[in-house]
DNA sequence: TTGAAAGCGCTAACAC
DNA sequence: GTGTTAGCGCTTTCAA
């Protein structure tokens, strides 16, 4: 940068005090007379002095920093996080917890190996004061990686045995079991599911506590499709399960985008939705009160769970809270049209 | 953080070498003899060494990172953000830029008035190199503010007058041009557009080129509607258009999302697409292809421009280039199945 | 080719 | 209350 600009010194210079209390005036210190604190800082904004981050944080040890990581292994990887408003809302609860305590957000993006390497190397160099990862696949190994950096870091999503790091996450077999019941309560009995992809961190949980639950009622038998959570997969996967399986009379999707094309599909084919087919999404997003008809769906507060990952870290910081705590939300059915 | 992690001081003493010596191989200067350069890395294996790199930004004034900061004033800005491929097409094209020299990107994001300010004031303290910046809107004074606190910026869009920063740009005059003349080219006397908000940077200058091209064509008269860049706001816009113009036989829209919306209400609507109404998009992101019809569009390469735009301004922290240089693409029509 | 030493700008004891 | 002073960990002349 080369951003010669004026010091701490210079404005002790200017206000004829020493850099200590200039120190204590730009920290909100007490301890200083009114009227020093006064001039001081009308010496500030004289000579339009900015404190060195640097300099600040080689003695602090603090950067006022927080990371938030999205990360994965796969393909298209930007394509996918810029256009599923699932990450648009973790960043809404994300920032108003850092905005508040004034600590700045920063996000990260690991869409690769070597992306990944350079920047776990950047954080435990001090890039920040911590991180909240969103990891989109099972196996990632950034969180274990940033542990083993000594980075206080909070997931989005239960840690893999023995990572020894904060998390929030959905009860995700229980949203399952809320849909199943739902929809065998409401007459249901031939359902089908349209699943997320295996490496997602979710995917079983919900899988398993969806057919568990009709297991329990005596269908054993739940063809699954597999989506890659987006419109387009949604349809696709209703095709297939549609041509395969043609008796079907419901269908519960991993999330709303892709429940959204199913429904599309549905539509198109002539087939009513909820007359012929029952149709539950997962998440709540717009996405579910844009779709028509709109979307019975299980609500994940992800934004308020964003925001409690954040809660988490800030208090593990200030020293308040155990690197390992941990906040489990309870999902809720929202019952709209599409059941 | 508290990371009191070792030093080159401690990697000094394990090698037996000055603390210079140390720093020399670290950051790779000539003049070290090899072997010397061998037991120095052994040492810092051994001792699992990382510099910390608020010491090293404080002598050489450089933190190795580069800020992509996407910048609006409006409410639901991460909605936008996360459902628009567009942004992720941004990062797509800056990523390997960055990455190739080893600069560290960081996303951040300035959504409201107080967001900007704290995000001005971390950059001036030393947050990045430089910042690459992606205004949603018009008037965004963003641009403004880091010029103003000297800090290397590049745009995508056109600065405002008088901004003294490098940019990348697409002629959109141009893009609006190629598809009326398109349209005109093939028989249509009666378009109509759907443009953005008249606060998006490029609005006028696409609504105005392809009133422009058709007023040349002696057809003064065309029916605007404005949308927000949302599928959703491309089918109302194009409700409104029908019931207001029943007698229009083609649609321009501003990108290929409210495009792809216009040609599902038309579908709805049982108007045929193109043998009734032709429709023309702009950007040609993957809406474009998996929207039925596939679009027509102009294309504009923003992975390209992105990657143009991270170049300059690392050229220009490599002082190998003044800070306002910019780079204009032009547009190329690409015709598919919409018209 | 290597080492000694001087700071980069700031905070935090510790005196006064 | 305020000033003095000693570093934080690193890069970079300048000598040797």
């Amino acid at each position: 940068m080369g951003n010669r600009g004026p010091t701490l010194e210079d404005v002790a210079r200017e206000a004829g005090v020493s850099r200590a209390t200039v120190s204590r005036v730009v920290n909100g210190v007490r301890n200083v007379a009114p009227d020093i604190q006064e001039s001081v800082r009308e010496a500030i904004a004289r000579i339009g002095y900015t404190p060195n981050q640097a300099a600040r944080s080689l003695v602090t040890r603090r950067t006022g920093t927080v990371a938030l990581v999205l990360s994965a292994t796969g393909r298209s990887f930007t394509a996918r996080v810029f256009s599923d408003p699932f990450f648009g809302r973790v960043v809404d609860g994300v920032l108003p917890v850092l905005r508040r305590r004034a600590i700045q957000p920063v996000l990260l993006v690991a869409e690769s190996e070597q992306a990944r390497a350079q920047l776990v190397e950047y954080l435990r160099q001090g890039g920040a004061d911590g991180a909240l990862v969103v990891p989109l696949d099972e196996n990632d190994p950034l969180p274990s990686m940033l542990v083993a950096a000594g980075l206080p870091t909070v997931l989005f999503g239960r840690p893999r045995d023995g990572e020894r790091c904060g998390y929030v996450d959905l009860d995700n077999p229980a949203g399952a079991r809320l849909a199943a019941e739902h929809l065998w309560a409401t007459g249901r009995r031939r359902p089908a599911t349209i699943a997320a992809p295996v490496t997602a961190p979710t995917a079983e949980e919900r899988l398993d506590g969806f057919r568990e639950a009709f297991a329990a009622h005596g269908v054993t038998s739940v063809p699954v499709v597999r989506g890659r959570f987006t419109v387009d997969s949604g349809r696709r996967a209703m095709a297939r399960l549609l041509k395969d399986h043609p008796g079907i009379d419901a269908v519960f999707a991993a999330n709303d985008l892709m429940t959204q094309g199913a429904c599309q599909y549905l539509r198109e084919q002539g087939v009513s939705v909820p007359g012929e087919v029952a149709v539950v999404g997962f998440d709540d997003s717009v996405a579910a009160r844009k779709a028509r008809p709109q979307l019975t769906t299980v609500r994940q507060p992800v934004e308020r769970m964003a925001a409690a990952m954040a809660t988490l870290l800030v208090e593990q910081l200030d020293g308040a809270r155990s690197g390992t705590a941990a906040k489990v939300f309870e999902p809720v059915l929202v019952v709209r049209e599409s059941t």
